[in-house]
DNA sequence: CCGAGTTTGTTGGCTTCGCAACGAATATCA
DNA sequence: TGATATTCGTTGCGAAGCCAACAAACTCGG
């Protein structure tokens, strides 16, 4: 068993992610986890998760997402409202406040993304890549949780909302347009 | 820019490290961080290394090295000398039980990136993984810090130390003989 | 030899996160 | 219906990491 594959996947994450959180946090003030809370709220109907289902989409702890959402409604940026099917449930919903800031902080997460990971992988590799990465999550989750988020390399419709505000990960960045679904308004 | 292959990476090591961490923590009472420091340390000539290089090839801050050490101290599986050749340098040093601990703790940790990595993609996916991860990281540490640990796809020759008391990733979990230079006494 | 500048590791203070325990609400079933 | 079990989110506590500040030791020009 050769661990380079291994240990170069270790290192390029680490790298990765410390770059990225590094940009958002600089230029945006956010960190990697709030942008990727915002991103995940401005993906869901209505703008809005349950806590719980935030907490298994962000592979976070409960308590964790607690605090995090705490966060995010000291700064205006998340409204947290009890829900009105189950008396004992919270949900975190998506302020206008923070889907501009989310806004705003796509395009460098986006191009940090596409510099730093899609520029160094060739195109006929990343399809293994992703494969292989899908593999390897799925394999994870189903010796561990049902795990139905949205992994498995489909985007889950990125920023279909109510109405028709979104972030669209890739056209809000190269300006393609939106080659799948109902997005932008 | 499709985001799935991201997505997917993302997913995986979060799933991954967890699950390794949590293998780790509950057969041996080691962090995943706690024991790759055991495993740099080994690894290492005479096994011991500045502090510094440490942190380097840990990808840590220096005072998260610092704690780290002294948590191994504490447990006995560490010794923080001080530097012959500069004074004001520290190092840290593999006890007897430290090694043995990692010993002890390998099979666990092979066996759960066997299981969770490499079972999940096949030989040829395996070497286009191996290359894009190495091409992100080496994109990164060229756009920042020198980086010279031994990422780029190679094994820093695992175990090579002072008297042959060695790990040997591969080898100590699925008994093939070490197919790399001065290994095993 | 000496003083300015750099490097090395540690410390204080802060942030973020997980686990276990908890209260409240819901579900299940006799 | 009522008792028990489960689920949901929050909270206390501790673990672990980072940054900035620091002291000690090194380097090097003069």
């Amino acid at each position: 068993m050769d661990l380079g594959p291994w240990r170069s996947f270790l290192h390029a994450h680490a790298r990765l992610a410390r770059q990225l959180d590094e940009d958002l946090r600089s230029r945006h003030a956010l960190s990697l986890q709030e942008y990727e809370t915002l991103l995940h709220l401005a993906e869901a109907p209505d703008h809005r998760l349950r806590m719980g289902r935030l907490a298994d989409s962000l592979l976070l702890s409960k308590s964790g997402v607690t605090r995090l959402v705490d966060r995010l409604v000291d700064d205006g940026l998340v409204e947290r409202t009890s829900c009105s099917s189950d008396a004992r449930g919270a949900e975190a919903s998506l302020t206008g406040s923070g889907l501009a800031r989310l806004r705003a902080a796509a395009p460098t997460h986006m191009a940090g993304i596409r510099d730093h990971f899609y520029a160094a992988i060739d195109d006929d590799d990343m399809v293994v890549v992703g494969r292989a990465m899908s593999a390897v999550a799925a394999r994870l989750c189903a010796s561990a949780a049902p795990c139905d988020h949205g992994i498995d390399g489909e985007i889950p419709a990125t920023g279909v909302s109510g109405r028709g505000a979104a972030i669209d990960g890739g056209a809000a960045i190269d300006g393609a347009a939106a080659s799948r679904s109902t997005v932008r308004a």
